[in-house]
DNA sequence: ATCAGTATCAGCCAAAAGGTGGAGAGACCA
DNA sequence: TGGTCTCTCCACCTTTTGGCTGATACTGAT
C-alpha cells in the first residue's frame, strides 16, 4: 500500500518540525511538503498533490487559514484538509467546517489522535478533538443562539471598540439598523450591554 | 566542551517534539528531559538538573507557567529559564521576567533565535524576541501609560462587562469614583469609550 | 514642609446606548 | 401561496456613559 502523503502548513517552524517528527514515526504516512503561510500552502498543495493538508488556522500575516481552506477546496478538491490549531473557538470551528475542512484537531492532541485523523481523512472520515466535537454539537442543539452572518460581522467589528455610528459607516447601514442587530446579538449572547457582548465575544469567539 | 542540557516544558506533544528535533540538530545542545505540566517541570528539573529550562507559559490544567518559574527559581536557582510561548502579552512578559525568566521567545521564532537564546542563557545573557523586547522597552519608556493598581483592578472588572453602577458596588466606591478611574484609564490606554478599553485590555493583557 | 501621586467623591451637561414596537423587501422553502 | 428568516429602517423614550471642573484626604519622597 502506498503511504499517505501530507503537506504541513503552519507559520511556526517548531510546530512543523514537531509534526514532521511525529508523523515520521508512522510507516504509512509521509510528509512531502511544508508551508509557512496561506500563499505557500496553495503552492505546496499544487506542487506535491498530497492526500492530506494539515494546517493551522492562525497564520501571522497574509491569507488566514479559513481563506486558504476555501481556495484549496476550489483548486484541489480531492485533498482532505485537517485543521490543526491551538483554540477551539466556536466561530473558527464553524467557519472551518463550512469552508470544507475534514477534521479539526487541537494542538494538545495526543499523537495517536493526529495519526488517526490523517488516516481517517483519506477515507473520507472526519475526525475532531473531543472539545471541538462537543462545541459543534452544542451549536446544532441551540440554533437560537447562532448569529446570522451579518450579526457575526457586526459583532466582530464591535470587538474593535467601534461606536454605533462607526459601525453603521463601516457596514454602510443606518445607525438604526446597527441598533437592531445589536439588540438581536445581545439576546442571542444572553447579555445586556455592549461591554458584556464584547467580553463574551472575545472570550468565546476569540481565544482562550 | 560539554553540551548544554535542556529540559522542555510544554503541554503540547507536537511542540516538545518539534523543539527536540530542532535542538537535536545542534551538537552542543542536548534535550535531557520533557514535561507536560508545571508539576512535572519541577520534578524533571530536579531529576535532570539541566542548564536550561525551556517552557511554555500556558499549560492547560494545574500550575501555570509563571508559578512554575517562581518555584523553579527557588528550588534550583542555577538553572536558566527561557519562556517559549505563543503570545507577547504585556502582562505575561512583565510577570515572567519578574518571576525570574532569563529569556522570552515567541513560538514563531526562527530556529537560530532559539539556539542563540539557549546558548546565551547559560552565559547569563538574556535573549528575547524582537516584539517582546520592544514591548518591554515601551513599558519602561512610557510610565504615564502604566495603570495604577486600582485602575488595573477596575479595568479587569470592566472586561467582564459590568456597568458603572456594578463596578461601584463591587469595589465599594461611588459611581462618581468609578467614572473618574475610567476617565484616567481611557486616557492611559488612548481610547475614548469603554468598549474600546475592553477591546484593548483583553487583547493587550490577555491574548491575541 | 511641600509636592506628586493615588483614591475618593460631587454636579452638570451632552452624547451614546439600550428598550419597545412596528414595518417593508427579498430569499428560500414547504 | 404562505410562512419563516434575514436585513434593512424609523420614532420615542429612558438609562448609561463620557467630558469637564473642582474638591478632600492619605501616602511617601524631596
Amino acid at each position: 500500500m502506498t503511504s499517505i502523503s501530507v503537506v504541513l502548513v503552519d507559520d511556526h517552524t517548531v510546530v512543523r518540525s514537531g509534526l514532521k517528527a511525529l508523523l515520521g514515526t508512522q510507516a504509512d504516512i509521509a510528509v512531502v511538503g511544508e508551508a509557512a503561510s496561506g500563499e505557500e500552502a496553495l503552492e505546496a498543495a499544487q506542487q506535491h498533490a498530497p492526500d492530506v493538508v494539515l494546517m493551522d488556522l492562525a497564520m501571522g500575516a497574509g491569507m488566514d487559514g479559513i481563506e486558504a481552506i476555501k481556495q484549496l477546496r476550489q483548486r484541489t478538491p480531492k485533498q482532505a484538509i485537517i485543521v490543526f490549531t491551538t483554540y477551539d473557538s466556536d466561530a473558527d470551528i464553524v467557519r472551518a467546517v463550512d469552508a470544507g475542512a475534514m477534521g479539526y484537531l487541537l494542538k494538545d492532541a495526543a499523537p495517536e489522535e493526529i495519526f488517526a485523523a490523517v488516516r481517517g481523512a483519506v477515507q473520507g472520515k472526519s475526525v475532531m478533538s473531543a472539545p471541538v466535537a462537543s462545541r459543534l454539537f452544542q451549536q446544532l442543539r441551540n440554533p437560537d443562539e447562532i448569529l446570522t452572518p451579518r450579526e457575526a460581522e457586526l459583532l466582530s467589528l464591535l470587538t474593535e471598540g467601534l461606536s454605533n455610528r462607526d459601525l453603521g459607516k463601516r457596514l454602510f447601514i443606518s445607525e438604526a439598523t446597527v441598533k437592531t442587530h445589536l439588540a438581536h446579538i445581545y439576546a442571542k449572547l444572553g447579555v445586556e450591554t455592549r461591554a458584556a457582548a464584547i467580553a463574551t465575544a472575545i472570550r468565546r469567539e476569540g481565544m482562550r
